[in-house]
DNA sequence: TCAAATCTTTGATACATATCAAAAGTGTGT
DNA sequence: ACACACTTTTGATATGTATCAAAGATTTGA
């Protein structure tokens, strides 16, 4: 129904990776997008199952993650508004690595493979669009593994906290709220729950920030740069 | 002078990333494009540097490490003929995270990061290409992650000669090659190389591997699943 | 508004892995 | 064939982080 397209064209338009395309590739792209919603706690795709094409984000939050068979589990991205994610496994026809989970009611817009994949064809834009998102996320992820690989629990946190007050660059001053549960920011850091605890607990001792429930003061951001270096 | 146009043409059609596509494309690359010979130990770029352009591997080897301050480094990639390097800082146009350092003496191609660009925006079958790449890299980046945070010791190098045991499939017989020196190599799976030392012997007493210097030799293929799993 | 569920903190202990030091092995150039 | 540099192995010890258990908080739902 023609009502659908225009509501899928205006959702597409607000995700970063299709924003400001033209209007007739948002049409066309529509047709093959369909409106899903997921209550939390559902999976929105397991790891090694197929790809049926890309995830945007239309309201909500979600949580990807690597697991073991053993049920252990490490998040590797936490997604949200404007965000899309599981491009990697569509472009490259393999199976899901990751784990979509939602952390909260969302409704989601799926992009069809081959709507995709045809749009691609002919679409210098479009191409140029997904070779910005893929360099960009290929980027923050080295970074994330520079920051899991080269530090230890103490200067992965207050990178961590760095890092989210230059995003929140705004509202901030000198504070931050941490964008989900703790447990799923200390598994992101590769650490467990307790550890995270007492790290900000440490930093909290050494002066360098105050914690309040989920807001985090940066008392002394020098301090913290030493720490995070 | 065209002789050399036509040997880098010929050196980007080895490539992974540039191969099969047409001459006119690659002759036009070939115009932004120089060769560059580094001698083993050398920096190709290091973190922090900007971002000239994609180096492609004609002949060598090299690594792709992010290093601390304090001179602690963990290997990202280990790259030789026909892989390219330093995409994602050039497309994203910011600063290398990486640094790359020749294992050996190597040639390398230079294309510059104009003419790239500007060749991309006319040319569809590149831009596919880039997608391709990109998105390979950036699924084997998040196995590579998967591998280091989610099992132990023992697991990571049991899963690592899985891998190798598959990408050698042809002459292997089960058997395989390490590609770099056991230090790079224990760097690569985020352990010292006195813990990775150990953790073939380990391998080996429990009857899974035979290790003779840089040859393995799997005895128990099963075995060493179950440990990797 | 209270109870139930979920999340977070704290404490005690165990374990995986790093670090330091030194010996043994391997390769390389002359 | 030898000496020198580099790589790998082995041993002893230190340390960071996980694990298990339980008590406090906070949120959620009826």
């Amino acid at each position: 129904m023609a009502s659908h397209l225009q509501s899928h064209v205006e959702t597409l338009t607000r995700s970063s990776i299709f924003s400001n395309l033209p209007i007739e590739t948002l049409g066309r792209l529509a047709i093959g997008t369909s409106e899903v919603a997921f209550g939390r706690g559902s999976v929105v795709f397991g790891r090694g199952s197929v790809s049926t094409g890309i995830h945007v984000v239309d309201s909500g939050q979600l949580k990807l993650t690597i697991e073991t068979l053993q049920g252990d589990e490490h998040v590797v991205e936490i997604v949200q508004d404007g965000d899309c994610f599981g491009e990697a496994a569509m472009l490259t026809n393999r199976l899901h690595l990751l784990s979509a989970v939602a952390l909260s009611d969302c409704k989601l817009l799926h992009v069809a493979r081959n709507t995709l994949i045809n749009e691609l064809e002919h679409n210098q834009a479009l191409a140029q669009r997904l070779i910005a998102n893929l360099s960009d996320r290929l980027y923050r992820r080295t970074s994330d593994m520079e920051n899991i690989l080269l530090r230890k629990a103490l200067g992965r946190v207050a990178r961590f906290i760095l890092d989210e007050l230059e995003r929140e660059a705004d509202s901030a001053n000198g504070q931050i709220q941490l964008p989900a549960r703790k447990g799923l920011i200390a598994s992101k850091l590769n650490m467990t729950q307790e550890h995270f605890s007492r790290t900000l607990r440490t930093l909290c001792a050494r002066g360098k920030i105050a914690v309040n429930g989920a807001t985090i003061a940066v008392v002394n951001e020098e301090g913290l740069r030493q720490i995070a270096a």
